[in-house]
DNA sequence: ATCTAAATAGGAATAATTCTTGATAAGGAC
DNA sequence: GTCCTTATCAAGAATTATTCCTATTTAGAT
């Protein structure tokens, strides 16, 4: 029982479960996702992991981070036509992209809301998933007096 | 006043009312666009177009296509980590990618209802766009015996 | 300790898109 | 109409993100 890490445990039995190893690489992707939660790119991931595992790939990078999704452990968050980004949150929810700084927040859905309920669906769609993504100004560099960006 | 045809009109107007030119290369490419109203991405644009103007390139195509969506005569549409596909669909709208035919169908805003309803913004954000799409199975392949697609 | 399949590192390959450059063409000044 | 300026074009090179390939290493089972 030595000091157990609460949620790398369940990391490891959803990666057995579907017959796969928690390797060294694997785990140190995964904790640097839960780490730090601003929705690194898998260049990002990579330049963390290597602080922990030196002689980690990026090719290897991008084996775990599809590893870790297709176990449903990670989320790729996709914005427009840039790199694919990676989401702890494994809530429904949707993300802002800060045209500013850049930085993406998570919006949580709001209770009892559903998005199927504000566009019309035009027959029998079965819907397996949806991704949501506004951009614009967060509250941080609104407040700015206008971040000498354009220009 | 010979026959003027609707719609190109207006697109030559926005086009010169941003100082820029409506070329028989810009006027090809709008008129795919409109013509089929499939969300082509730039490859089929190109492929399509070049039976009218059989000298164009595809770098041409992507030029038209940013300035077309610069004035806002067109949307681009992203949907994952695919090719950018194209859409004549002003109106805001979702849209529908079926995993099965590739179809993309456009999902029109339900009245009265706005997509920032449905999720939490912590704080004040700007939102200047937003972007929507759903996947899974449209009614034509939902209702078809499973069509061969995995395996 | 040995064996077998999974996983990794590293680099090559691919796909979509953008950039660069010299040639062409359109609209306005004269 | 001719000249000039600038926008636009075609073609291919370059870039970026990601995937693929393959020999080597490793973990877990026997």
């Amino acid at each position: 029982m030595a000091t157990p890490s609460n949620h790398t445990q369940t990391a490891d039995e959803t990666i057995h479960g579907r017959g796969l190893r928690m390797t060294d690489q694997r785990r140190a992707v995964y904790d640097v996702i839960m780490g730090e939660r601003d929705h690194p790119t898998a260049v990002e991931v990579f330049t963390r992991v290597r602080s922990k595992v030196p002689t980690i790939s990026l090719a290897t990078v991008y084996n775990c981070l599809d590893t870790l999704t297709g176990c449903g452990l990670v989320k790729t968050v996709a914005h427009e036509r840039e790199s694919a980004r990676y989401c702890p949150n494994l809530e429904e929810h949707a993300h802002f992209f800060c045209e500013a700084c850049k930085a993406v927040t998570d919006l949580p859905l709001r209770s009892r809301k559903k998005p199927e309920d504000v566009w019309e669906f035009p027959g029998e769609f079965a819907i397996a998933s949806h991704e949501v993504s506004f951009s614009g100004t967060c509250p941080k560099c609104s407040a700015k007096p206008a971040k000498s960006n354009k220009r």
